[in-house]
DNA sequence: ATAATCTGCAACTCAGCAGTTGCAGATTGG
DNA sequence: CCAATCTGCAACTGCTGAGTTGCAGATTAT
């Protein structure tokens, strides 16, 4: 037997090109633990500048800039050119998306054990 | 000027080896879209195995096992064997450990903004 | 027993991303 | 004006992770 009958077609109708309706740059952007404590510093200490960010992880400038980029890109982070240096701030209403899609799940699951519960037990006699 | 002085020392004292106390492997877990499917599918059609789950996705079995060791390792999935055949399940509890982690940050930046807003604005005259 | 399934391990390829260095443009301060 | 500072772009390196193929062991069905 060679090769396995793999790779079978997707028994969703979802488009391709829609396949979840999730913020795919969210968890992106959240999955870089870097990333993610560059959103708390910034939570933390209010607009900041990526060389002041910089100054306190112990990557290059450049690397935090990276970082900022994908954050931004996400919707996670803003930025407002003051002067010379440009300031980073968080918006907070980008994370609720990401906590949306993992509740959904967890909902999902909390109905589905529900429902087998119901299902098992049937009511006691009375 | 050559070399920018860049790489600073941390300012905080953690400790270098718990650098957050953030659940790390269940970012990681999420942040690829075919996982996050994964649980999606897992989640609606109840435990199941993953040959089964390989069937709906365009890619090898081999690559949604290895998905779902990820899954498993960060807690997200447990897997019983039964008979010959082994069935993954969603174990919702740990979802909440990364939203709670999402609403820290969140919950941290709207007081930012609201300490923000109440030195701004002095009361009204009376 | 034998064939069909399902799982698991190992080695390999390949693209992407984190991080780096180097330099040039723009802006503030003395 | 000149120096210091902050930002931005581009090219390069290195590693990790997603996905693959191939095969072997275990379990069920005929």
């Amino acid at each position: 037997m060679r090769g396995e009958v793999q790779r079978g077609e997707l028994r969703h109708d979802r488009p391709d090109d829609v396949p979840e309706e999730v913020p795919d740059e969210v968890f992106d952007a959240l999955a870089d633990p870097t990333r993610r404590r560059l959103l708390d510093e910034i939570s933390s200490r209010g607009p900041i500048s990526a060389t002041h960010l910089a100054a306190g992880f112990p990557v290059t400038r450049q690397a935090v800039v990276k970082h900022l980029s994908a954050l931004s890109t996400a919707g996670l982070l803003s930025s407002d050119r003051h002067g010379r240096e440009v300031l980073y701030a968080v918006v907070p209403g980008r994370l609720q998306q990401a906590t949306a899609w993992l509740d959904d799940v967890g909902r999902r699951w909390d109905d589905r054990l529900a429902a087998l519960v119901e299902h098992l037990s049937p009511p006691p006699p009375a």
